[in-house]
DNA sequence: CTAGGGTTAG
């Protein structure tokens, strides 16, 4: 860094003799002597990683200088420094114009095109190498292989395997390792495993490449297995054990997650990826809470989180709505200044997207330098989950005009926005511009936005079509979506048809089960209503009880249905009473046909469960100041009951109230909801 | 001059 600032401001030479005596020096001496520049200097330079405009002052010093620049190992140290500066095409310059170039230089030549991801290139001149009379080594063919594995080249590299074998390197432990990472990664692990079994010398990076090329596949159990085999090699499981582990640990097992943490604690030196792998594995199953718990030890163990820390426990907050935490954590890159960063900034706007902050997620949207898809994508959906479906549109054609292609993703969270406002044409209109313009092969997320869309929009029969005429086997989310927009449209024909159809796919959601058996109660079929209900009990599934979250200080705080249990609750429900009498006032009237959504009927009104998101508001109105919003989360779609009561809600206490339910976030202010009464 | 490894949207 020091070196840097002086050389912009003196020239190279002036500093030079300072530098061949010691490190430090003192700015006094720098502009009294005339330093002559000389190989040593230069190698000083070279070896402290300049940039890339130190690099061409010195390069343009050696250039005027005819030993110097005759100096091949100077050149060779050239093109490492510009390989670094990421200038493959100015090392190559360098490269041709060296005469006398033995296998080090094609070495160095190599790396640089496989680190900048010309990858081409740098099998072309490894082809081209015995044309020059030279012979690739030891260090050469781990570096070919690497090439191979970015560029998933596996004819390359099979050739090259047999060039190793010809060359009597197959029992190198670099090029081994070299050549199972390359089958791993063109997931050829049979052929990986055979070269691993084949070494008559292993280490841990051995096993690593062999634990990422089965987890790379998704061959989670087998990864495991070879993490146990190199145990009993004694050799322990490392930093990059773990994250070699991570493709493969979404949804996996509880066993092979404790199996991981086992892992993880016995490590003596974990280092930061080890954590931050550790978390993904909770992120990525469902355990937000161990997450954000892991994350905290963090702190106590004196490990500071990085970049990819941060990004990585940010959709455990959105997870759970926990927006206190995630707004530390924003604050915290703030703090540490880790801002500009892509990933991390596409993160807080989910993040603050699923915490049903809008505002804060759009303000980190518009000061971001450089978006993504993934930034305009996350943007969107939250527009979309918040039925504000013309703010979403309007963001997918900006998106179009900034000149990015929109991927499948990118078009379900414009296909989502469309269906949750209602907004037919333009949704329809998407489709086909993502079919016919962009030639995106629909998936079944699209196929499902579509059923939804047409479905709640009225149009039972055209979606019905659509579903028949969709080339994927409909899945229970498809049925689900035109089984409710039967129930919302009273379309009892074609409903029955998606219930018997959600029926034989017998999921293991009590959700469908609760809307199977009243569409077969309404319907008189009550032979169909007592065979789901006994299906319901032999195989044990629980109607899920509605249960509500909502956070207070640095804390969670869960209220179930009808719950009594909490400290406050004599105060809760005496407040709950005081607001039903104003709601009467205001013309309320209970709604106890919640039916229509897939929530349970058993609670009418006057009765004793009150609606679990009815406890959490009036716990967050009793212990927050006046004037501050309440976000809920709940765990089960909101009912309509407690839809009008939490828009009176909102206008009795002038409270902006924000739940978010498993489909969709209703912001509800001076009485009315973001959705328009349309979910 | 050397190999293996981590993060985001649905």
């Amino acid at each position: 860094m020091i070196v840097n600032s002086i050389l912009y401001k003196s020239s190279i030479l002036k500093v030079a003799r300072n530098f061949s005596t010691s490190t430090q020096f003192s700015p006094r001496i720098i502009k009294q002597e005339k330093p002559i520049l000389t190989e040593e200097l230069c190698n000083q330079f070279l070896d402290k990683n300049p940039d890339l405009l130190t690099l061409r002052k010195l390069h343009s010093k050696i250039i005027v200088d005819d030993q110097l620049n005759s100096n091949s190992s100077l050149g060779l140290k050239l093109m490492r420094a510009y390989s670094a500066c990421k200038q493959p095409a100015i090392t190559r310059q360098l490269f041709d114009e060296i005469p006398d170039r033995n296998v080090v230089f094609f070495n160095v030549m190599i790396r640089s095109y496989v680190n900048n991801h010309r990858f081409q290139d740098a099998i072309f001149v490894y082809k081209n190498i015995s044309s020059h009379g030279i012979h690739p080594d030891n260090y050469t063919y781990p570096c070919v292989l690497k090439t191979c594995s970015c560029s998933s080249n596996l004819g390359v590299g099979i050739q090259i395997h047999g060039a190793v074998i010809k060359a009597g390197l197959d029992s190198n432990l670099f090029v081994g390792n070299g050549l199972i990472a390359m089958y791993g990664k063109c997931d050829a692990v049979l052929e990986a495993r055979m070269v691993l079994d084949g070494m008559n010398q292993r280490d841990v990076v051995s096993w690593n490449s062999m634990v990422a090329g089965y987890a790379q596949n998704g061959r989670f159990n087998e990864a495991l297995e070879i993490c146990k085999e190199m145990k009993l090699e004694r050799l322990r499981p490392d930093a990059g054990t773990m994250a070699s582990l991570s493709p493969a640990i979404t949804s996996t097992s509880p066993e092979n997650i404790s199996f991981v943490k086992a892992m993880f604690d016995e490590m003596s030196d974990k280092g930061l990826v080890s954590w931050n792998v550790m978390i993904a594995v909770y992120v990525n199953n469902s355990m937000p809470n161990d997450a954000i718990e892991l994350y905290s030890q963090m702190e106590i163990h004196g490990i500071e989180p990085n970049v990819v820390t941060l990004a990585t426990i940010l959709p455990a907050c959105g997870d759970l709505s926990a927006f206190m935490q995630g707004k530390k954590i924003h604050e915290y890159v703030v703090r540490k200044k880790l801002a500009p960063n892509l990933v991390l900034e596409n993160a807080l706007i989910d993040m603050y997207a699923k915490c049903g902050c809008l505002v804060e997620a759009r303000k980190i949207f518009d000061e971001m330098r450089n978006r993504d898809i993934v930034t305009w994508t996350s943007l969107i959906s939250a527009y979309g989950m918040s039925g504000q479906g013309r703010d979403a549109v309007d963001l997918f054609s900006k998106m179009l005009e900034s000149g990015l292609i929109p991927d499948q993703i990118a078009f379900v969270s414009v296909l989502s926005a469309c269906s949750h406002s209602g907004l037919l044409t333009e949704g329809r209109h998407y489709y086909k511009v993502m079919t016919d313009e962009y030639k995106i092969v629909p998936r079944i997320e699209h196929f499902s936005c579509m059923v939804d869309l047409l479905g709640r929009a009225g149009n039972i029969d055209e979606a019905y079509d659509f579903v028949k005429q969709m080339p994927l086997e409909p899945n229970e989310r498809i049925w689900g979506a035109l089984l409710s927009a039967c129930r919302v449209h009273s379309n009892m024909e074609i409903g029955l048809v998606a219930a018997d159809r959600l029926f034989q796919l017998s999921p293991e959601q009590a959700g469908y089960y609760v809307l199977l058996s009243n569409i077969y109660a309404k319907a008189g079929r009550f032979e169909d209503v007592t065979t789901v209900r006994s299906i319901m009990q032999s195989k044990g599934i629980q109607k899920l009880p509605g249960c509500s979250d909502v956070e207070l200080g640095n804390k969670v705080y869960s209220f179930l249905v009808g719950d009594r249990s909490h400290l406050q609750s004599e105060q809760i429900y005496a407040e709950l009473d005081v607001l039903f009498g104003k709601m009467k006032e205001l013309g309320y009237v209970p709604e106890t046909d919640s039916a229509l959504h897939d929530v349970e009927e058993e609670e009418k009104e006057g009765h004793l469960a009150i609606h679990s998101e009815k406890l959490a508001i009036v716990f967050a109105l009793i212990n927050t100041e006046p004037g501050t919003p309440i976000r809920i989360t709940k765990n089960l779609r909101i009912c309509g009951d407690c839809h009008i009561a939490a828009k009176l809600i909102s206008k009795i206490t002038e409270r902006e109230i924000i739940v978010r339910d498993t489909n969709r976030f209703h912001h509800f202010r001076f009485g009315e909801c973001s959705c328009g009464d349309y979910w």
